[in-house]
DNA sequence: AATGGGACCTGCGCGC
DNA sequence: TGCGCGCAGGTCCCAT
């Protein structure tokens, strides 16, 4: 699921509403999402801490407590925040990993149906393997730090998008989208673009980025916002799942191909 | 440096 | 109805 529009959206929603609040349980139904400490430590430690900030890094959530220690969360392929009012049967529902009794009467689960998520309590997050190998933040280019990136890179240009060293938060949705808003064929080595390219590419990010986050992000299977209500992007998707559909601008056929395992879709036609 | 494949997991939809 | 296969918003690790 989650990519950078969806993990921002849960953030500014948090913002909203768990900022503040005092974590009074945790109840860890599956120890595996736990990475560190030990799934006993992680529980004991957490509890009685007050949330002091949420802020993003990429794809990674990053919960501030109120002891300086950082509760980090990575929502992989299929997990899930989703909020609610106390309930005797909260927690019970279907995929809930770990369960957050929060103050105020409010009860955060983390699902994942299919368990690659990770929660992680730190000290530090800057420390974090995973955010030290972290590219800039999408937002945060400016047209010529991307040209400079690009210019070295024989890579194809999807690959490139989606690899997190290179830029954070950009993934298979988005890295689809992207490219069709720009008219750029996934199969492009990075350094074969145009200067027009890079300026149309760079401008793609930013627009389909910003306008996924305004639409609460894409739930395509499992992704939903905090409230647990979907995202619309999905009916904002010109190629992502569109294999056999014609195109929104020319009327061609939406391809779809594998490039590094992962479906690919793309306008044969508007794409060069 | 770049690319492909498999691993980690669970569940869904499809064709037979 | 049941079974096997391919596939899924991510990332890591190994081989070539």
């Amino acid at each position: 699921m989650p990519e950078l529009p969806e993990v921002e959206t849960i953030k500014r929603d948090m913002q909203k509403v768990i900022l503040g609040r005092k974590i009074t349980g945790v109840y860890v139904h599956k120890p595996v999402v736990i990475r560190e400490p030990s799934p006993a430590a992680f529980k004991k430690s957490l509890q009685g801490l007050t949330i002091k900030n949420i802020l993003r890094r990429g794809k990674l959530l990053i919960l501030e407590l109120s002891n300086g220690s950082f509760l980090t969360i990575h929502l992989k392929m299929t997990g899930q925040l989703v909020l609610s009012q106390n309930l005797r049967n909260s927690g019970g529902s279907g995929n809930s990993r770990v369960t957050f009794q929060l103050s105020g009467g409010k009860t955060l689960n983390f699902n994942d149906q299919r368990l690659f998520g990770e929660l992680r309590l730190v000290d530090s997050w800057k420390k974090i393997k995973f955010i030290q190998g972290l590219g800039p933040e999408p937002f945060d280019l400016t047209y010529g730090g991307f040209q400079d990136m690009l210019s070295e890179k024989k890579t194809r240009i999807k690959p490139l998008l989606m690899d997190q060293s290179f830029i954070s938060g950009i993934g298979n949705i988005y890295a689809a989208e992207i490219l069709f808003r720009a008219r750029i064929d996934p199969d492009r080595p990075a350094q074969s673009l145009s200067e027009k390219e890079k300026q149309a590419l760079y401008k793609a990010i930013k627009e389909v980025l910003k306008s996924a986050i305004k639409h609460g992000g894409s739930s395509i299977d499992d992704y939903v916002q905090l409230s647990g209500k979907r995202g619309d992007y999905v009916k904002f998707h010109r190629v992502y799942g569109r294999q056999g559909q014609p195109c929104f601008v020319c009327n061609s056929i939406i391809k779809k191909n594998t490039q590094g395992g992962r479906g690919t879709y793309f306008c044969p036609k508007c794409q060069k």
